[in-house]
DNA sequence: ACGGTTATGTTAGCGTGCTAATGAACTGCC
DNA sequence: GGCAGTTCATTAGCACGCTAACATAACCGT
């Protein structure tokens, strides 16, 4: 026999009524929606948190291909392909074709684009910061803990 | 005088080379990643995170505004509106409007859809469990506790 | 009663994030 | 050498999520 519909909230056992605000998928969402709000007004040039991703892993890696400069930011090829051409666009990467596998788009930081690196650095630290501003110490790194297990 | 270049990356205080991977950014985004994709595979009727949250939201509220719907779903009245046009196109959720106040579209949940709403906390519940699988139960209570409060 | 403010909903536009289908290039195995 | 399978990139299509601009309707103070 299925779930009884609940008669009185308190008696149904430890199932109490489904609570939209106490779910990780919600707050997920709004922690995600609160950090974006902060990103935008802390970020430089204007990058959002995707293209600050890509471009901050790019610089680390030094020259990569799109599809792994994907994996390696954890976003699907179709995004990656959208979040490069922008970053292209706005000048900051440069791309050139493999010539050991004329498939493969090698791309690379833009020649003057390095000094912005450094920043999107500071940037960064400052925009978790506060993000996380409401935190104590070792509830941020609790947080960060917890995040990577259910990542 | 800005921040040096890293010489030696360990010397440099407490600064500490900026590491993507442990900015709750990217953690945000990527523990929501694998929580929609749980969603998807144990969602009822196809329904999508946002439309889940809204329909659960609705039959709590019993009827009410777009707009006010929105507000209590953390939805943008630009999104809540695409959200809403799909649950209607559904079947889902039904529309009239407020006679008091002829901007208002009053929604509610479609007569027929009431035992889906049965499923979808249940649902919500096991979605809810299996993103949280890899916590103890002290630690899912901690990670709710902590997103909570940067939301 | 009127004129400014505020609230509701719509639209357009941009940027993620996913699936699925496609074509082109490489790799391996026989 | 050649075929099969893999990998890389692109495209189309759908669904959020935001801003900004707009039109309509309600409200409020004078």
């Amino acid at each position: 026999m299925p779930r009884k519909k609940k008669q009185c909230p308190d008696v149904n056992s430890g199932t109490e009524d489904y609570v939209l605000e106490d779910q990780v998928g919600y707050l997920l969402r709004t922690a995600g929606q609160r950090h974006a709000l902060l990103f935008q007004s802390l970020a430089p040039a204007g990058l959002t948190p995707t293209q600050f991703s890509a471009l901050v892993r790019l610089a680390q890696l030094g020259e990569c291909s799109q599809n792994e400069l994907g994996r390696r930011t954890s976003m699907d090829v179709a995004t990656i392909k959208g979040v490069v051409d922008r970053l292209r666009k706005k000048g900051l990467v440069e791309m050139r074709i493999d010539p050991n596998d004329r498939r493969r788009a090698m791309l690379s930081v833009a020649a003057d684009s390095w000094e912005l690196i450094d920043q999107l650095h500071e940037a960064g630290h400052r925009i978790s910061a506060s993000t996380m501003s409401p935190l104590t110490a070792t509830e941020k790194e609790k947080l960060l803990y917890l995040l990577k297990r259910i990542s």
